[in-house]
Parts: structure tokens; sequence; C-alpha cells
DNA sequence: CTGATGACTTGATTCAGATCAAGAAAACAG
DNA sequence: CTGTTTTCTTGATCTGAATCAAGTCATCAG
């Protein structure tokens, strides 16, 4: 695990995110001065729900599981990829975080002082502009998450993820899995014996699975059963 | 029903909101100028799904329950009551409602043009500052009703919701049921047949209930059944 | 090649909660 | 007050998914 300033060759990533794209250099410059960036390996537990939120995250590469416990219970609250924040909310409130982060892999990790992110949006419009769409986006993502777990049984989460990767492919009725399985039981609520079981019942509607590579006979006929709805399943709604 | 433009005895009522309390005079008068109140009966649909956002929505009075269908299924996701907005994502982002929204009983409701929302976001720098941490707000809540969905059983939530009202109650031991069972229910996210059972088995932990009164016999017995956590009960946080 | 480790699968069982069905109690209109 | 409607309760059954318990398969070090 190495720790450094942000080196100048990050600036141009960061920089493109939404969130300090609009903001005058000045401020941007500001921000960087005061960051840090860490590459950590897979598994590493970065926050820890309950403690004061001291830095913006950004997922720079890799993949970061938000999670929250109780009462000797865990559960997995949403996925975080590049390039985007997190814990915003609780950077903006001042307020102890409510999840605790782990790395899913190998992530590169930006980390901003909440204060300078408190500071920074005081005096720059763009930005405090910016931070109002991000954390509207947030709110609608979850928004999402929620209805996909309340609405729908975990066959029919698993068969909306299907068409969503099918769709980031190049179209080929064929790819293969981002994540291990039991990482992608996790991610969709799920144990592995039930996506074990999940794979198999989805045969029924031509997906078939060969180790990591999933290939779906028809596409129109998987979504007769997943019925896909946008303000579930479109993350840019 | 009753479509007014906003009169002006409301006016104190929602500028001591967080959300129009730092503004400049000039741009609260603005956006109350563009602004409605309407008195509505219980179980009216106020927003549907999909629709596009016209307009913020501020419960003056009353209760709403926010809630979502997918396939012929639908589920509860939140409770808003007064004074607090409700769809500030959707009108910030300009972007459909994930959520329906319905009164739950007799509620006075203010409208706000979103398109005055956001203009006057873009001139007034405490209205902004204001929109953030509110939007921070909702996103906080929703993940804590998230965390209390996905991490306690039925009987938990209920004895944790109990906890809560006792709190909000004149701290005797005794209150009243602030809804009807059925609805509590569904916020609590069980069936009316489950609460029934779930009040039975909360007599183990010296809860009695008669009608809509409820009686705890020993908080802290209850409490360590119930295990309420500040990252997931307290509003405030 | 061989044994070991970890991922994946499969079957049996259990559990929380929903659904179905029917009473009991309360609210309410006439 | 009486009959009707609605809410609430109770019991029986069903279902989605978790858990428990064994397996199989793949990978990889020695």
């Amino acid at each position: 695990m190495v720790r450094l300033g942000m080196p100048e060759s990050d600036y141009p990533d960061i920089r493109e995110l939404h969130l300090f794209s609009e903001m005058a250099d000045e401020q941007f410059m500001a921000l960087m001065r005061g960051a840090y960036v860490q590459n950590f390996p897979p598994r590493i537990e970065l926050i820890t729900e309950g403690d004061s939120s001291d830095f913006l995250h950004i997922v720079i590469s890799g993949s970061v599981d938000l999670f929250s416990t109780w009462n000797g219970r865990e559960t997995s609250m949403a996925t975080v990829y590049p390039v985007s924040t997190f814990i915003l909310a609780a950077t903006i409130r001042d307020a102890p975080y409510l999840m605790s982060a782990r790395t899913l892999e190998k992530s590169r990790i930006a980390l901003i002082p909440s204060q300078d992110v408190r500071a920074v949006f005081d005096v720059d419009q763009g930005f405090a502009r910016a931070i109002v769409t991000e954390l509207a986006q947030c709110y609608r993502s979850v928004i999402k998450a929620q209805k996909d777990l309340k609405l729908r049984t975990s066959l029919e989460r698993l068969a909306n993820y299907l068409l969503l990767q099918q769709g980031h492919s190049d179209d080929a009725a064929e790819f293969d899995l981002r994540f291990e399985k039991r990482r992608l039981a996790s991610m969709l609520g799920m144990t592995p014996e039930n996506l074990s079981r999940a794979f198999k019942a989805l045969r029924h509607y031509g997906v078939a699975i060969d180790g990591n590579r999933i290939r779906i006979a028809d596409i129109e006929d998987l979504k007769r059963f997943a019925k896909p709805d946008p303000l579930i399943d479109d993350p840019s709604t």
C-alpha cells in the first residue's frame, strides 16, 4: 500500500469527472494540493461506518463495495466503479459514515480532505452546482437499487443484470462475467448457492453458462422474463 | 381539493424550513409567487413514477407515502412528514420521478415549479448550500431505511419503531400509535397479518397493546432486544 | 503427477414472511 | 339499535431464499 500526494498524471482523469469539470482552475488546484492517491490490494477496508468523514473518496480504478453491519449481520449496499466518488453525503454534512467500504479488487483511490471540499464548495459556484447534481445522482442510484431489491426476486435481478451487462458488451450475444461468482452473488443480494441455482433456472429462457462465459440465445425471450425498466435499470436517468 | 396561490399565512412555515431559511428575501418571494398550496384528501396519488418533475413538493401537514411499482408489485419506499420536501433529486436533475407519492391522510402540500427552484439555485448562494445539505440528508435517510430493511427482521423493525415513537412522546411508558395498523404494517414493510403476530411476539419483551395504546413495561428490556443504532434509527445524524 | 486449496455446485432442511381462509371486533350508516 | 363494512386477529399453508452438509471441479505448488 503506497501513500502519495496526488501525482499530476492523475489530474486529467479527476478533472474530467463531472464533479470537477466546471470549477475554476484555481480551486481545482487547491483541492489537488491537499489530495492523496493510494493503491489498495483487494479486500481492504477503506472506511468503517460510524467513523467521522475526513476524506471524500474517488475510485480511479478497481471497484469498491459499500456495506453495512448491524448486530453481527452484514449486507452489501452498493458497488462503486471508476470514475466516481463515494460518501459525498457524509462529507457534505460532516456527519459519520453510514456505510463501510472495502476494495473488491486491486484499486486506486483518491482522497480529498472533507474540509477542503466544504471550503471550495462555499467559494466556487460551478463546484457547488456539480456537487448538487452528483448528490442527486447518488440518491437516485440508491433508490433504484432499493427498488431492484424490494420489487424483484433474485432470479429477476440476475436476469436484468445479465441484460445490462450484455448491453455494455459489444453486442455479441456472448460475454464474460466481470466478477467471480461469489462476488456477483453478494452484489445481487443472494448467496453463492442460490446464484448457482438461479443460473440453472435461467436456462429455460435461453441463458447458457460455461465457466465465466454467458451466452444468451434470444435476448427478447430473456427480456420477456426480466422486464427491464429504465426507472430501475438505466443508470443514466 | 382546493388549488390556490400560496397564501401569505403559509410563508412563515415555509421560510423556517432549513431549505429556505438562508436565502435572500428577494429570491424567497420570487419562489413563493410561483408556488401553489393544495389540500388533499387521504389516499390521493400526487405524482406517478416516470412522470417528469414539474414541481418540488413540500408537506406542510399530514403525511405522504412514497412508493414504487414494477410488474404488478408495489412497495412502500419511505414516508414523508411535515415539514419537509420530497422529490428534490428529480427536481434538481430535471429527471423523471423514480417513485410515486400518495397522501396517507388529509394533507396540505405546497408546490413550487421545478424550473423556479433551479433558477434560484443558480443565483442564490444560501439556497444552493441549503439544497445540498437537504439532499445529503435525504440520501442518508434512504440509506438508513435500506439498512433497517436489509439487516433487521420485521420483529426487530417494529421494536425499534416503538422505541423511536416512545422517545417522541412525553416520555411516559405509554403512547398511542399514530397510524392505523394496516398503514403501520406497510410502513414497516410487512403485511397486516404479520404485524399482528409481531405485536404478540413482543409481549415477551414487555410490550402490551390495547387497540392503539402501547405500553412498554421495561424500556431497557425492549432495547436489549431491539438494539437501536444511531446509524439506523437516529433521524438527525 | 499428486495433494491441497478454494471456488463452484447440488441436495436436504430450515426459516422468515406472504398468502389464503375464516372469524372477531370495531366503526359507521341508516 | 341493527345491519353493514372495514379493520384486525388467528390459524393453516405455501414460497423464496438462507443455511447446512457433501460433494465436484479447477488451479497451482511442490
